[in-house]
DNA sequence: CGGTGAACATACCATGGGTATGGAGAGATC
DNA sequence: GATCTCTCCATACCCATGGTATGTTCACCG
């Protein structure tokens, strides 16, 4: 029987952790003090500093909790149903349309490489939406849907490209608009990567 | 005849604004202290107060200085001799290049959208070298060298992807290596963009 | 039913950004 | 050349905030 005060203590830390995204979500890390986050989530600090060993362990706490949102929705179209090129592409309006979420956009892809550095941000991404990246652009070469290119630096290059692109699209007056417009260019480059001397001559795409 | 006192002062600036570039480059903004900064600039905070109005408005001016070195390198190639695709080349070069400057990749790549805020980063950046990027696709286009695709988002696309790119270059073992592959991937999709329809039928890389 | 430890609250400290004030000295004015 | 002024900078202080140390409560266990 699982205790009612376990049930308690997991609440307060869920609870920490959705103030904290919040609120960095809305002022950011350096601009959100640890006293609002805790009293945003009826507690004090002495109950923050129980559950995180301080305002950065919080941070990447919130950090995963973002992210894995993304990652289990992309998870889902890379590995789901589909040929390789159907997946990459909606995975690709999948991971956009992520990024309009502004707490994954301001947590997960800016703040988090200056907050927690960039090498241990790159680990975290390597395990998540950024793998998803790198594991999708390698199924389309061993497919032989696009050409072989040097497989790391084009998914950093993919994926620092779309993230950028993220902020341009949410702070756009017409998102869809720009959205829109991006993706499409992401495609007609992807189309063009294709390879139109292999067995499949038909794009799928217009 | 200008004063002595305007000298020294200036000096004293600048001393100010070379120690941030320094320190921030090292331990990032929230990590360096404006004591650090003032002391290895050989004065006080009071200085310090005198001529910056915060910790941000010294951040900026840093900001500024690596920024300005960066582009006058790039504005004499993008605005120099030579065809557009051959400046647009060479333009790609010295950028990836100047990533590679700790300095221009942590303050201006990194840390400035989050310190200064993205929106106020992104009126700078258009000044500045993503104004170059933007301008450089730009010509292509007018040249009729490249495809007509949507200048801003484009633009905005392979900013984003170069400045990722190059924290990768930066971070890697063998940057060398790692920039020409990075490199070469951008070209071969330069190239893939390039109108062979066109008058121009010889490409001027290999 | 007393003991124990997890789950907090409270009180406090220290660092650092920002401010208020004082002073020194170069240049202007007479 | 005496004084006056104003820039340039130093010193001393304030206070917000991250972090710590200690106290308190209360569920579970024996």
């Amino acid at each position: 029987m699982r205790s009612r005060r376990l049930d308690y203590s997991e609440s307060t830390r869920s609870a920490l952790v959705d103030s904290a995204v919040e609120l960095i979500t809305k002022r950011g890390y350096a601009g959100t003090s640890l006293d609002e986050i805790a009293k945003r989530a009826r507690v004090t600090k002495g109950a923050l500093y129980h559950h995180f060993s301080g305002k950065q362990a919080l941070f990447e706490a919130a950090f995963d909790s973002v992210e894995s949102l993304v990652y289990d929705r992309l998870d889902k179209i890379m590995n789901g149903d589909g040929t390789p090129w159907e997946r990459a592409l909606a995975g690709l309006n999948a991971f956009i349309r992520a990024c309009l979420d502004p707490a994954y956009q301001r947590i997960a892809i800016h703040e988090a490489p200056v907050v927690m550095g960039w090498e241990r941000w790159r680990e975290a991404e390597e395990r998540c939406s950024f793998g998803l990246v790198r594991s999708g652009l390698q199924s389309l070469i061993d497919a032989g849907e696009v050409e072989p290119v040097p497989v790391e630096v084009t998914a950093r290059l993919l994926f620092g490209a779309l993230s950028s692109a993220a902020t341009e699209i949410a702070s756009s007056p017409d998102p869809k608009k720009v959205g829109a417009e991006i993706e499409d260019v992401i495609v007609r480059m992807l189309v063009r990567l294709r390879r139109t001397d292999g067995e499949e001559a038909t794009p799928s795409i217009g």
